[in-house]
RNA sequence: GGCUGCAUAGUUCAAUUGGAUAGAAUAUCAGAUUUCGGCUCUGAGGGUUGGAGGUUCGAGUCCUCCUGUGGUCACCA
């Protein structure tokens, strides 16, 4: 049993006998001792002083002989106001990490039986992935990764939003203006050359509406909607939507093209077909560099038309209700929202239409009563509507829902804007911090020894911890500022510190070689710098527990710089491994570089992140 | 304006979910190594946790108000 629950379960047992206080054990709240104080771990009293009707430290006195006497693992205790510090005995520690040496699956939980599915990247295909996608696509695949350790069944998924105008102007600017060029014959990345297209369009738009504005038809509008001759530079700025739809060619167009292609048309269908397929060659290549891939796509173009059935079913059921117009609403006042729309008078799907019946369809397919969304923040409104009506419908997965929520990437001049050509690029973000990666190591000179292969794939490692941490060490929900700078920074609270930590660990591991494991049980005394590693490995478990309650992998990157730190400093520590006093000594501290080790690889792992050989 | 997040060292982030003197990193300054890898370690300075009240043994954390800031309020996605 964890000396979590030990603690918690004596401790429990403790106050029905001295006081007859009733308190379920998993609710009593263990501390791991402050390093100033003596203890491996603190129980605070004042709680119970209602109950018991005495002084906090009073209770802590008797509750620490009482607890001394009875357990084994108990060796000591010592009270401050109303805080119990006991001291655990070495013995423990020395079975808890002969235990664990050769468990490759310390932390995680065996199969909980309960499946997730998690949906992150999600991008429009009409250009290449940046900065913002980055974020979520670690976010999601991290989070995956903890609730599979955490014990679930996991799904991964995205729905890729192949349809719709933004994709019909990358095809019309390409069809008008490309001359047959192709992403081969410009030597381009497939995504940015379908990208490239969606901008032209842009370009060629933006000439057309101040072309436009100086027409007498523009002057119209002006008169119509009285717009003052100071204020026209402003209006034509918020007119540029309705202008897109009522008066440009360009808009025509592409709106004629989104219809052709709901009706099928061949030809229309073939240049789609076309230009998507030069994305998804594009995104693959992203991801693989990424690291990251998907169990299941969901394209757009497949799920738009559904859910309408449910709705259709729902409104006999008078669970949503139908305005005069025909369209179709679902009341949320009882959870204090404004109704949501989720038919269109003409009969047509919206967003939330088609992401009901998606959400229906996976369940119907994979029985997965938890499911992940991650998205941005700017859409928290939308999903806390989609779950209320998901609820209202009575689907069986509503409560299991949850929207892994979080906040914007912005850069240190401010938030990325495409029109301004400020969004930082996926591809060329990984290009840079592996070139960074690769300068820092080369100025060390420590891989100079290894064949060119190995060393480019040392430093693409070390490049890619480097961001992914960079990334990950946030909490989701906050937004944050990415500083290009810092993120390729090795030092300090980073990917590339941890993987050292790691490092150090093999090289270590490989000087010693064979050694025999039982002697660490003789190891008499464990020093301040081996128990607060073993401590903090003896903690993983938890921490991958929390992390997968909170869906929150930042948990993990922090545990990750802690486990590193404690190694960095137990190896300065002057507690030799290599060189150890005594066989006893030198099994322990093995066992506890190997754990150590395979804790970080686990941890790392949960992130997405390798830590390599050498660096 | 309504709703909803966020606000912690100069800067970037933590804080075991209400517990002890709010911790790391970075930058600055000062130190450590005949030793298992110097992308390491030790130390110093740096804070009225945006402000004001409240709840209680105890508040960065919970409640109220205010200030600042982001998001959202489409028959867009």
């Amino acid at each position: 049993m964890n000396i979590l629950n030990i603690i918690q379960t004596k401790v429990s047992d403790a106050l029905k006998a001295l006081y007859q206080i009733d308190i379920p054990a998993q609710k009593l709240v263990i501390n791991v001792t402050k390093k100033e104080f003596d203890g491996d771990y603190t129980i605070v009293t004042f709680p119970f002083t209602k109950q018991a009707k005495k002084r906090p430290d009073q209770i802590a006195e008797e509750l620490g002989i009482f607890l001394v006497d009875k357990v084994e693992e108990f060796t000591d205790f010592n009270v401050i106001k109303g805080f119990l510090n006991l001291s655990i005995s070495d013995s423990y520690w020395k079975h808890f990490l002969s235990d664990i040496l050769n468990k490759k699956d310390f932390g995680k939980q065996g199969a909980n039986g309960k499946k997730a599915l998690v949906e992150f990247s999600s991008p429009n295909t009409n250009k290449p992935l940046h900065l913002g996608h980055i974020r979520n696509i670690l976010l999601g695949w991290s989070t995956a990764k903890i609730l599979k350790a955490a014990g679930f069944d996991v799904v991964r998924t995205q729905i890729v939003n192949d349809r719709g105008i933004a994709i019909c102007k990358s095809m019309l600017a390409w069809q008008k203006f490309g001359e047959g060029k192709t992403p081969e014959s410009e030597g381009m990345k497939s995504d940015h050359f379908v990208g490239h297209w969606y901008v032209n369009f842009e370009t060629h738009f933006k000439e057309e509406y101040s072309n436009w504005q100086q027409t007498d038809e523009a002057k119209n509008v002006l008169s119509d909607k009285e717009v003052k001759p100071e204020n026209v530079v402003e209006f034509f700025k918020k007119y540029k939507n309705e202008y897109f739809n009522s008066f440009s060619l360009l808009g025509k167009e592409a709106k004629q093209m989104l219809l052709k292609w709901e009706d099928q048309d061949e030809e229309v269908r073939a240049l789609w077909n076309k230009m998507n397929g030069w994305v998804y060659d594009g995104f693959e290549v992203t991801y693989k560099d990424l690291g990251v891939e998907f169990d299941l796509l969901y394209y757009e173009s497949d799920t738009y038309l559904l859910g309408k059935s449910l709705i259709q079913k729902g409104l006999e059921k008078e669970q949503f209700f139908q305005k005069d117009d025909g369209s179709i609403w679902m009341d949320l006042e009882d959870y204090k929202m404004d109704p949501k729309l989720v038919l269109r008078s003409d009969g047509t799907s919206v967003y939330t239409t088609q992401d009901i019946g998606t959400a229906h369809l996976r369940y119907e397919k994979h029985g997965t009563e938890n499911m992940i969304y991650v998205v941005a923040d700017e859409q928290n409104h939308h999903f806390k509507a989609l779950f209320a009506i998901l609820e209202k419908l009575g689907e069986p997965y509503a409560k299991g829902c949850h929207h892994l929520s979080y906040g914007m990437v912005n850069l240190p001049s401010g938030r990325m804007k495409s029109r301004e050509g400020t969004v930082v690029d996926a591809d060329d973000l990984m290009k840079e911090v592996i070139t960074e990666a690769a300068k820092a190591a080369n100025e060390i000179g420590a891989l100079a020894g290894l064949p060119e292969e190995d060393q480019k794939e040392i430093f693409r490692q070390i490049g890619m911890a480097a961001l992914k941490f960079f990334i990950i060490k946030v909490n989701p929900k906050k937004s944050m500022i990415f500083d290009p700078t810092e993120s390729v920074d090795m030092q300090g609270q980073t990917g590339p510190y941890v993987q050292n930590a790691g490092v150090r660990c093999r090289s270590i591991l490989r000087k010693l070689g064979e050694y025999d494991s039982s002697n660490l049980l003789d190891y008499t005394e464990i020093q301040a710098p081996e128990k607060e590693l073993l401590q903090l490995i003896h903690s993983y478990p938890e921490v991958i527990q929390d992390a997968a309650k909170d869906y929150d992998p930042s948990h993990i990157a922090n545990y990750c710089y802690a486990l590193a730190k404690n190694f960095h400093k137990f190896f300065n520590s002057g507690l030799y491994v290599l060189k150890a006093e005594t066989e006893a000594a030198k099994s322990f501290r093995a066992a506890l570089t190997a754990t150590t080790l395979n804790t970080l690889i686990s941890g790392m792992d949960l992130l997405g992140i390798e830590i390599p050989e050498r660096m």
